[in-house]
DNA sequence: ATGAAAGTTTAGCCTCTGCTAAATTTGAAT
DNA sequence: ATTCAAATTTAGCAGAGGCTAAACTTTCAT
């Protein structure tokens, strides 16, 4: 039964399509999330500025960004003031620090220069299963000394 | 100069994050693309309607894309007739195959479950570089006997 | 304490990728 | 040959994520 096949893989391969897709936003709250994190820690407060000029994007985009971070939880702020992060948020950014982490150590290990290493991961980063993350793991329990 | 090593970092980082934005929509033609040849290949003939049922999206979508795709002289395609690729079509469709089948076997071969291992590829394989894939061919031949 | 610089926000615009509903064309069965 | 179902296209809408320019706060020096 062809047509029944057809459709079967159809269905399989439509839901990889559509995982992708889905994907697409939230790797870019995840983006923000880390980066706000990352600049808190670095000097203590994250100012707009900050992250449009790490994110190369214009201040008018964080700001438009910002107020989806909020309405998503991720996010608090009071207008003209620094931005901080909820609890979920400083959650989110941890889990994808880590997931980073591995994924840059991974590409090390694997031979990968430094600079590409760096680049790859990012991209790389969100499309990452927890399987495939768990099996990079092994590879680097294995692999480094 | 903590100024200028503040700008350094941040122009750095930009380029990866803007990188990855504009990874985007190439990401999205060569999804596109790719399936086509492979409908092409299965049945001799890629209408629409495959395209959607497969990618998860409506027809009207695939009609809107099939047009930016012909702009971008990867597509041909006369009214109510089913798609063709162009030479330059089929070069990215097989380039991105050999890429996407790199990384699938190279998931496997890391211990990733078969069908994690087609979702995952089919996130990163866009993201990934020359030399990463490289690498993961060295791996390849190194563990496949 | 005030005025300029720095940072933030608003307003209004754009493109991309999706959708539904309605029109149109094609192709196949009677 | 006609008709009808399936495929395709058009029209019009939505939301995400960008941008610039202009308006508005805050902050910091003088």
């Amino acid at each position: 039964m062809p047509g029944k096949a057809r459709t079967t893989k159809a269905k399989l391969q439509s839901a990889a399509f559509r995982r992708t897709r889905s994907d697409h936003s939230k790797e870019l709250a995840a983006d923000y999330v880390e980066l706000i994190a990352d600049i808190i820690d670095e000097r203590g407060t994250a100012r707009g500025t900050d992250v449009a000029l790490r994110l190369g994007v214009a201040n008018a985009t964080v700001v438009k960004m910002l107020k989806r971070l909020t309405d998503m939880g991720l996010v608090t702020q009071e207008p003209y003031r620094p931005i901080d992060l909820t609890g979920e948020g400083w959650l989110m950014a941890e889990t994808g620090r880590k997931k980073h982490q591995i994924v840059e150590r991974f590409l090390l290990a694997l031979g990968v220069g430094e600079e590409t290493a760096r680049i790859d991961s990012e991209g790389i980063e969100h499309h990452v299963s927890d399987e495939t993350l768990k099996a990079m793991g092994r590879f680097l329990a294995r692999n480094s000394s």
